[in-house]
DNA sequence: CCCAGAATATAACGATCGTTATATTTTATA
DNA sequence: TATAAAATATAACGATCGTTATATTCTGGG
């Protein structure tokens, strides 16, 4: 499993775009940057990559496997179905200071900034989403199939409304650095949980 | 009342800039596009504009400030406090469709880009989200002096809980124009006001 | 209607962008 | 350890960026 010296340098460009990225986003991340804060030069990273599309599809690929990864390891510390949705909620909360990724939430991040123009990164977004949301509906799901949600709600509903408001509350808390409304909404999620999920 | 010439040739600018700017972000707009979707020259909008930090900012200002205008002039239509927090979240319904600048909430898109760098306009981001925040809250106070909502809840609390979900499910359904998402959502936070903002 | 001053056009600057052709160095293998 | 191949470095390309100095055109008050 060790990595040849070229693997490394694959690697180590990844992350690098990774960071930049997301921190910048796609117009704002330039191959020079990259390169220089690696120390190597702009022909190795073409010599990895084909061009800066490919780059930032593989960098966000990389940036959102890291966030689901750290997500369910997470959320399988439990296996009381409430208690996992209660930390599938609550994982969030460090967006705020120590996010998977430096720079924030990398599906807010490029959600926004593909909007309109890079398609085929926007695919990418829309998969990720899709990912997060089913995550929760199923996680939902197999509450109800154990007895611990209620039967007469519907998954899909309720993971459209927390992925929503984590991303918001993501989005609004890293404006002005207070905890307030993080904490706040933290609470309101879990009470969500407990008072019209929980059977 | 009559626009100079001159001044009409700087209103058109900031017009333009402002949907690219909601558009493409600050890295992706650029002084030749707007000029030569104008029809004018570079010189002239240097005129007008210090340089594009400048016109950034000018940009964004009149972005949420139609925002808030057009939401003021919805919720206005009522004078009944809990028929005013409905109007107010339902008024983000048009964004899928039809928002009220070309591109998406110019508050959403702005706080991302600027996030870790361009500090005047994260500054004026945090200056409108104040604004929208506090006029929720506002509204649901005016409720409880009026008796129409409960007395024993955080406007506050209540205000950043709405704004955020407002803004993630913005994001979220503009990712792949499913009306479902944003008419679920819309249907959840009018819930919330009857069931626990209602007197 | 004229003409000073404002508005806009012209043209170019230096910097930096993504990308590539080619030279050099390093790596892995026989 | 020799060597072919892979990895990386060098150097430059054309395009485009924000910005500015200057020339030209237009506008509104006398």
């Amino acid at each position: 499993m060790t990595l040849s010296k070229a693997e490394q340098t694959r690697k180590s460009i990844l992350n690098e775009a990774m960071v930049s990225f997301n921190k910048k986003g796609y117009a704002g991340t330039h191959i020079r940057d990259i390169a220089s804060a690696l120390e190597v030069t702009q022909g190795a990273i073409y010599g990895h990559f084909k061009n800066k599309d490919e780059l930032a599809l593989e960098s966000f690929k990389r940036a959102y496997g890291k966030v689901g990864k750290a997500l369910w390891d997470y959320i399988e510390e439990s296996d009381q179905a409430i208690e996992r949705l209660h930390r599938f909620v609550s994982f969030f909360a460090r967006y705020l200071d120590n996010p998977v990724v430096e720079g924030g939430c990398p599906m807010l991040n490029t959600a926004v900034e593909a909007d309109d123009y890079y398609t085929i990164l926007k695919d990418e977004v829309k998969v990720a989403f899709g990912k997060l949301q089913r995550l929760f509906a199923r996680e939902l799901k197999a509450g109800q199939e154990a007895g611990q949600c209620r039967q007469d709600i519907d998954a899909d509903y309720y993971s459209g409304v927390i992925i929503s408001l984590i991303e918001g509350t993501i989005l609004l808390s890293r404006m002005d650095r207070d905890e307030t409304l993080m904490r706040n909404n933290m609470h309101f999620m879990a009470q969500l949980i407990d008072t019209q999920i929980k059977q």
